[in-house]
RNA sequence: UGGGAGGUCGUCUAACGGUAGGACGGCGGACUCUGGAUCCGCUGGUGGAGGUUCGAGUCCUCCCCUCCCAGCCA
């Protein structure tokens, strides 16, 4: 391992926080530094002063955050170690819709982690704003999580040790954080009526400046408080922001640190109707389910400041924060429901398979060793590597799902217990598209449907492509007119008997290959008189398929088989 | 407006200060049946201007652009 690195900013002006990684022992800003040729001592510190020359005051340099991290790549964060069994993380999304993209994220995200590193994967239900709950969401949400195979090993439905997972049933453990605050001085009764704070609102708007509370029920004498309470005046709980917030280091922006209280008015953390906001109810629940490490979108970073104080006020060790860029509508604003159809469920009809689902989200905002089109979760988990993943908000481009579906139905194709699934599937969905038309069984025969799949595999992005129009020669025989095939040759019946005869040849317990076939083709093509190969291959399509466009006539050929070929140009004979 | 986070081909994503690459898309060519298949090739990018440096996508400054937050929503 080697010794500490000594390092110095390239701009000597500026003073930056920098973090020993206690696992390799290497100094990062993330940044191009210098060496320094002079050495300076640097303390396992959060900031570095150079020289003392400034008194001691802390300063900050506003460092391109997607830097600040470890060169080391056998380090796969900042600073942070897991003793097994410690990290738990969790998906928190609120009951107010159902599952969409940016909550698969965000909890594909926490899941994978918690699997890299042998922890647990928790599912909370934040269902503190009661107005807009969805029937049905919740428990819709934990069955699309299952779907997608990243089930919570914690949840409303599942139960565990730190229940219950929805809020509404944790009432009580808000109120009492909240009168902890309140009688440490860290929070008070606010009392302004919502007339009063639409007119702080609008005036602020007015006079051109940033609309916020202006904190003055903090001011209450006693005796005005009291007088309220008795006289039973609606409040809420508004906790006391303050100045002199700690830096944080997040997993993916690296440090950070916001003057909350200079920007903002304090904020309500228990509602009027006792619930409490999100601020208030996720440091609690975080807090009492053991939360190690925190993964939400970066929605909340600059949220992230005033939790910490609301962690110090109650007393409580905070976990680690990591913000995970965010997705967006094609647009450019945050990834939304008024754009397109971007819930879990509708992909789950449209045939996108759980692990394609999963391996193009990742794709969007990295945060692995390397990107490949086709991965599983086994290879996600173990080439997770969180100071990989992208700080900017990202498009995630759904135009290429089919590619990603079509390279994972492959792979589901060479798995022989998946490709028994995939046969069932197939039996299924033939026989509700189909139905009576099927006038040979033996297309529902395993044998059968996996030499299809074989042949078509890396060529259909989905299994209900198989049951489409396109592919129907597969299922039904096929009807085609006489002119259709007078029209391109006089020799029809003489092509359908070199067909037959071609078959007759090879039933020799010989499998047929596509390669094979074609050549024979190409010998059988020369024995007809005055039609060009170009018509005899369109003649045989046609009575194969009964269609001008598909697989090749060879492909054909061998998904159908010798006999079931023979029987369709014995129709073709028996036309005249 | 105030605070914050960002900016690499059309999209996503690589590149320890040392060759700007990959995938999808797009275009072209080749295919003795169709072409939407396959194979081969090409296209296309560091937002702009300065600075530091032997060397900048990377470090610094300014400008431009985008997104997020500023609910008793989450």
């Amino acid at each position: 391992m080697l010794l500490s690195s000594f390092i110095h900013c390239s701009t000597p002006s500026r003073c930056f926080p920098i973090k020993t990684c206690t696992r390799c022992c290497q100094y990062s800003t993330g940044r191009s530094v210098r060496i320094l040729d002079t050495p300076v001592l640097l303390k396992n510190a959060l900031t570095f002063n150079r020289s003392g020359g400034h008194g001691g005051k802390q300063q900050y340099m506003r460092l391109k955050s997607s830097r600040k991290r470890c060169f080391s790549s056998e380090c796969d964060e900042v600073g942070h170690q897991h003793e097994h069994g410690d990290v738990r993380v969790r998906f928190a999304p609120s009951p107010t819709g159902f599952l969409h993209l940016g909550g698969l994220r965000t909890a594909l995200y926490n899941y994978i982690y918690a699997k890299k590193y042998g922890g647990s994967f928790i599912l909370r239900m934040e269902d503190t704003d009661q107005s807009r709950l969805v029937p049905g969401a919740a428990e819709s949400i934990e069955d699309m999580l299952e779907w997608a195979g990243i089930p919570p090993d914690e949840s409303p439905r599942g139960g565990g040790q730190y229940g219950p997972y929805l809020q509404s049933q944790r009432l009580s453990l808000y109120s009492q954080a909240a009168d902890s605050l309140v009688q440490t001085g860290k929070a008070y009764h606010c009392f302004c009526s919502q007339q009063r704070l639409e007119l702080l609102k609008r005036e602020a708007l007015r006079s051109g400046q940033t609309p916020r509370y202006d904190n003055r029920c903090r001011h209450l004498r006693p005796d005005q408080l009291e007088e309220k309470l008795d006289q039973k005046v609606p409040h809420v709980i508004r906790f006391r922001l303050e100045s002199g917030v700690e830096p944080f280091n997040d997993l993916v922006f690296g440090w950070n640190r916001h003057e909350v209280a200079q920007v903002e008015g304090d904020p309500v953390v228990l509602k009027a109707d006792g619930f409490p906001t999100y601020h208030l109810a996720n440091v609690v629940d975080d807090h009492l389910m053991k939360v190690s490490h925190v993964l939400r979108g970066s929605e909340w970073l600059i949220s992230t400041s005033k939790h910490l104080l609301l962690y110090r006020a109650l007393g409580w060790k905070p976990p680690v924060f990591g913000h995970l860029p965010l997705l967006l509508n094609r647009d450019g604003s945050k990834l939304s429901k008024r754009q397109g159809d971007i819930y879990i469920q509708s992909f789950q009809r449209s045939g996108a398979l759980p692990e394609a689902l999963l391996d193009i989200t990742t794709h969007c905002g990295s945060g692995f060793n390397s990107n490949r089109v086709g991965r599983k979760m086994e290879e996600l988990i173990t080439e997770f590597n969180p100071s990989k993943i992208t700080t900017h908000s990202a498009l995630l481009d759904l135009d290429k799902l089919p590619e990603f579906n079509k390279i994972h139905l492959q792979q589901r194709i060479d798995d022989a217990v998946q490709r028994d699934w995939l046969v069932r599937d197939l039996q299924v969905r033939i026989q509700e598209v189909y139905g009576t038309q099927v006038q040979d069984q033996d297309v529902l025969q395993p044998d059968y449907i996996t030499r299809v799949l074989h042949l078509r595999k890396g060529h259909i992005s989905s299994v209900s492509d198989l049951v489409s129009s396109e592919y129907s020669y597969l299922w039904v025989r096929p009807s085609f007119s006489d002119q259709q095939m007078t029209a391109l040759s006089s020799e029809t019946q003489h092509i359908a008997t070199l067909v037959i005869r071609l078959m007759e040849g090879l039933k020799g317990g010989e499998e047929l290959t596509v390669d094979q076939l074609s050549v024979e083709l190409k010998t059988l093509a020369k024995k007809t008189s005055n039609t060009k190969y170009r018509d005899v291959m369109k003649i045989i399509r046609l009575a194969l398929s009964g269609l001008q466009q598909g697989p090749s006539v060879a492909e054909m050929m061998v998904s159908l088989g010798p006999s079931e070929i023979t029987h369709r140009f014995n129709r073709v004979l028996q036309q005249h």
